[in-house]
DNA sequence: GACAACCAAATTGTTGACATTATTGTCGGC
DNA sequence: GCCGACAATAATGTCAACAATTTGGTTGTC
């Protein structure tokens, strides 16, 4: 671990940076909604204060990542289904205006590199290697904002997905949602190349739309039709 | 004032509290980009601890709302020109897919106070009352947003808003923007009521980019053509 | 055996004091 | 009169000790 390294590194580690090793460890499942965050803990396993742990805390719960009860302590916030929903129709609607931005005044390089990540990822798709794509695909999902010089965008779909990233995690394993998603992508690419601002806009919001079906499904056999817990 | 009577009633505010008192200062334009928030000054007019101010300001700082340097303490973060047109193109495409969402799924009751809401901006406009235009305007805009059920949308809207509410302030007290305004809302209203989802969205887009349009033209007549300063 | 009251350990909330740094004002030299 | 160095002040960062509360287990009773 580099990142863990380099906190033992210097004297101590920031708020932020502990702020920062707890979304990793979340977005890792290391952490699951519902879990206490024992400020005792966090302090031994990254060597910060107990004043800059509780000061991430209070951040993390700014951003809703976790909640303060009094007296009781942090806790990690799982979303309900019905926040899932209003979560990815926040990002259809975020992601899906960036989309239409790119097709429309993106550069000639962030467009060809576009192509090439989304290349990289139908040669995953039929090569079989879900943790490369997981990564392939959230460069693609980031250029395409980046290329609008929309940084405010892109942090907001930052925070939209860190809740539901354990869930995420299970869907890289699934090959036949990876080539749908495989599918979505070429269809918004070529919108994008053609300079279909419109388009480019409604492949990407049905590409958000087939995610949360997916995710919903996939709650859904779990939960309703499912054999553990 | 409510608010600082219900602080002060009690032994002492919460962090949350200190930090909703913040924005509102913001808000109300008595706190400015730039300046530098003093901790002991605002544990003199909160009567909070300086724990909780800190607390507080943490929370903030996550918001993005300020910007805590080291040793330095909290400034209010301003916005650029630039990341005002971000936040802007955030909104239209929060808000738009709201109002299509408004338009095919609100209920008759909502539809029909938003209409009430609209009816009562144009009788402001007429008779010329702005600042209750703004407490109208607020209200409209945050129907559309929880007619369709999604308190996540409502609330980054929330969070954009804040920054450049200070800029809003000074729009309800132009006449003219207020009759566009007028305009744009009936156009909006007219898409919703004949239940046509994507020309409900595209009037708010249009909406939200004139709004946009209208600030950026203010901003550049004060700083590059204005008077003062 | 079930249940309620109670006690002890663990955890968080709060406060105050002290260390570190930035800012301001002052003095001396040029 | 201007400029740099230096001291005094103010503000923030940090920490450790103490108070308040929850939690889990224990004991005693019915």
């Amino acid at each position: 671990m580099n990142k863990a390294a380099d906190l033992l590194a210097r004297k101590g580690p920031s708020g932020v940076e502990i702020a920062d090793w707890i979304r990793t460890q979340i977005r890792a499942s290391r952490f699951v909604p519902g879990q206490r965050l024992v400020e005792v803990d966090i302090i031994r396993q990254t060597g910060g204060s107990r004043f800059k742990v509780r000061e991430a805390l209070q951040r993390l719960a700014a951003d809703g990542l976790v909640e303060i009860e009094e007296f009781r302590g942090a806790f990690v916030r799982g979303a309900s289904m019905d926040e899932v929903r209003q979560l990815y129709r926040a990002r259809a609607a975020l992601e899906g205006i960036c989309a239409g931005d790119f097709a429309e005044r993106a550069s000639a390089e962030d467009k060809q590199k576009l192509v090439e990540l989304a290349d990289a990822m139908d040669d995953c798709v039929n090569g079989g290697a879900p943790e490369k794509f997981g990564q392939l695909n959230a460069e693609w999902h980031k250029l395409l904002m980046q290329g609008t010089g929309n940084v405010v965008i892109e942090d907001l779909v930052k925070r939209l997905n860190t809740p539901v990233h354990h869930l995420l995690f299970e869907t890289f394993y699934r090959s036949d949602r990876l080539r749908e998603a495989a599918v979505d992508h070429r269809l918004i690419v070529q919108a994008v190349l053609a300079g279909d601002g419109p388009a480019a806009e409604a492949a990407m919001r049905r590409h958000i739309e087939n995610g949360h079906q997916f995710l919903s499904d996939l709650d859904r056999a779990v939960h309703h039709g499912g054999s553990h817990n």
